[in-house]
DNA sequence: AAAAAAGTAAACCAACTGGTTGACAGAGCC
DNA sequence: GGCTCTGTCAACCAGTTGGTTTACTTTTTT
C-alpha cells in the first residue's frame, strides 16, 4: 500500500532535503523541459499535446515529463487512454526561497555592475574616442 | 584578443539565453556545488579551502569549482600559486526572476494544501483515532 | 638547491543522459 | 472485429558526468 494522502502532502511541503534540490534543479536544466513546463502554465494537457511542439519522438519527450514528475514540477492523472499532466509549481517556490539566500549578494555584485557603468559612460562622456567609448560603440552597433 | 570589459560585463548583465539557464541550474544541480557556494557567501576562498570539506579528491572538486565558473557563478583570480574564488550570485538573481514567472502557480498551490491541511486537522480532532489522525501521528514521530 | 604546496592536465572508468527505434497494451471509434 | 489513438517498455547508442589516479608545472618556503 502507497502513504496515505496526508502523509505525501506533508512531505511535500516540508520537502527542503537536497536530493529534492538535486532533482529540481536538474529538472529545469534543459530547455525542453522547462518548455513543457511554461506551456502547463497555459492549460493542463495531455502527452500528445505536450510532445507535438518539441522536435523529437514521442518516448524522447515522455521521458522528460517524467523527469519532471520525479522532481514533483508535474502530477500525471489518467483518463481513459490520455494521461493529462498539471504543473505543480510548489517546488518552485522552495527554489526561489533557496535562491533568496543569495539575494544579498547578488544585490551587492549589481551595485557594483551599476557603479561600473557610470563610470564607464562618464568616461566615454570625457574622451569619447577612448578605449571606453571604443567598447560602448562596438556594443550598439 | 578577448572582448573588452564594458562588452563583458553588459553580455553578463542582459544574458538570460537559454543555454545560460542551461549552465546555472545544471551547475546547482549538484550538492556539492551548491555547498561550495554557500561557503564562498562567508569569504573569499582559494580551491584548497574549497575542496578540503568535500570527501572528494583535489581534481574532483576543482572541476566542480570550474562548473560553477562557466555559469557564471564563481570567478576566479590567480594570486601566486593560489586560486582565490568569489561568488558572483547575479545568475542567481536571473533564476529568481525566471521562477518569479511561476509565482501565481505556487501560490494558487500552497492556498490549496493549506485548506488540505485545515481538513485534516479538524478532521483528527473529529475522530482521533481515525486515519487521518494516525498519518499525523506518524508525521510527528 | 631541495622540499612542499597549489593547481592543472590527461587517461581512464562506471554510471547516467538524452536520444532513437520497434514491439506492445489499453481505450475509443467505425 | 478491426483500426486508430495514446502511451509504455525495452533495447540500443553516442555523448556527458562525476569520480579516480598519475604525472607535471609553478610558486613559495626552508
Amino acid at each position: 500500500m502507497t502513504e496515505p494522502l496526508g502523509i505525501r502532502i506533508l512531505n511535500r511541503m516540508v520537502s527542503f532535503q537536497p536530493e529534492m534540490l538535486d532533482a529540481v534543479f536538474h529538472a529545469l536544466a534543459h530547455p525542453a523541459r522547462r518548455e513543457i513546463l511554461r506551456r502547463l502554465t497555459e492549460r493542463e494537457r495531455n502527452l500528445s499535446d505536450l510532445a507535438s511542439p518539441l522536435e523529437m519522438s514521442f518516448p524522447a519527450a515522455s521521458k522528460h515529463v517524467r523527469v519532471l514528475e520525479r522532481a514533483g514540477l508535474v502530477e500525471r492523472r489518467v483518463e481513459g487512454r490520455s494521461h493529462v499532466c498539471r504543473i505543480n509549481a510548489e517546488p518552485l517556490r522552495q527554489v526561489a526561497e533557496w535562491t533568496e539566500a543569495y539575494r544579498a549578494f547578488w544585490e551587492a555584485n549589481f551595485v557594483r555592475l551599476d557603479a561600473v557603468l557610470e563610470e564607464m559612460k562618464a568616461e566615454a562622456k570625457r574622451k569619447p574616442g577612448g578605449s571606453a567609448g571604443e567598447a560602448a560603440g562596438g556594443n550598439e552597433r
